[in-house]
DNA sequence: TCAACATACAACCAAATGGTTGTACAAGAA
DNA sequence: TTCTTGTACAACCATTTGGTTGTATGTTGA
């Protein structure tokens, strides 16, 4: 069993930024689906590689992404945790409105 | 049944930006728990009521608050349609993620 | 060895963000 | 009517963001 630790305001905070931009969400998409190289990514994208360079530094330092070194090359992976820890606090929110109909509906069909 | 529509690029944005900070995660929390108007939420934050104004503001943006006229008052209400687009988004992620482990799954175990 | 490639990083810039204060106005209370 | 409360909104400001170009450095292949 994984044990979800909790997430402090700041780490929330930089997952759900990272995730507030059209181009690192496909980055993150791509490197779940395998792994790519920063230029592999790069050349996807009509930016400057410093820019994309620059979106998997936002992706790493929100955890969603992690790099390893190949020779000259930077190869990045998404990382299912993070993605996992963000669902859990949208779970926890769910819950939050779930939890007001039972109570509203425990009020309706309550015995009077 | 629920149909869920496809989200634009700027909707998940704006949802995700949203999330994105303490104060407006709290919002949603508070209003899904139970509705609130603006005045009753600003009196909980360190700052002005113009502040959180803007916070709520981002908030409906995003489809995460909406907001119903009550006198002089605004009452605001978290919205879950919202918050399961975000998740949906992320389970496509996590999906995505399980599909790479299922094709090396599949290359590890196949006969040869 | 040397040229080409992949990356890192600094400096710079425009626009967006997150806060402030001040003003205006509608709705309730006295 | 008049005072107070709740909201809206504009103007302003500092900081962050998302992009750029330029320079430096490590790695690979010929």
């Amino acid at each position: 069993m994984v044990v979800q630790e909790a997430l402090s305001d700041p780490e929330v905070d930089r997952i759900f930024r990272a995730l507030a931009d059209a181009t690192r969400r496909d980055i993150v998409r791509r490197t779940l689906a395998g792994e790519a190289s920063i230029s592999e990514l790069a050349a996807s994208y009509d930016m400057s590689f410093a820019a994309v360079q620059k979106h998997v530094a936002v992706l790493e330092g929100a955890g969603l992404v992690v790099k390893r070194s190949h020779g000259r090359e930077r190869i990045v992976r998404g990382n299912p945790d993070a993605i996992g820890r963000a669902q859990a606090l949208l779970d926890s929110y769910e819950q939050i409105w779930r939890a007001r109909i039972d109570r509203l509906d425990a009020l309706l069909t309550e015995d009077d």
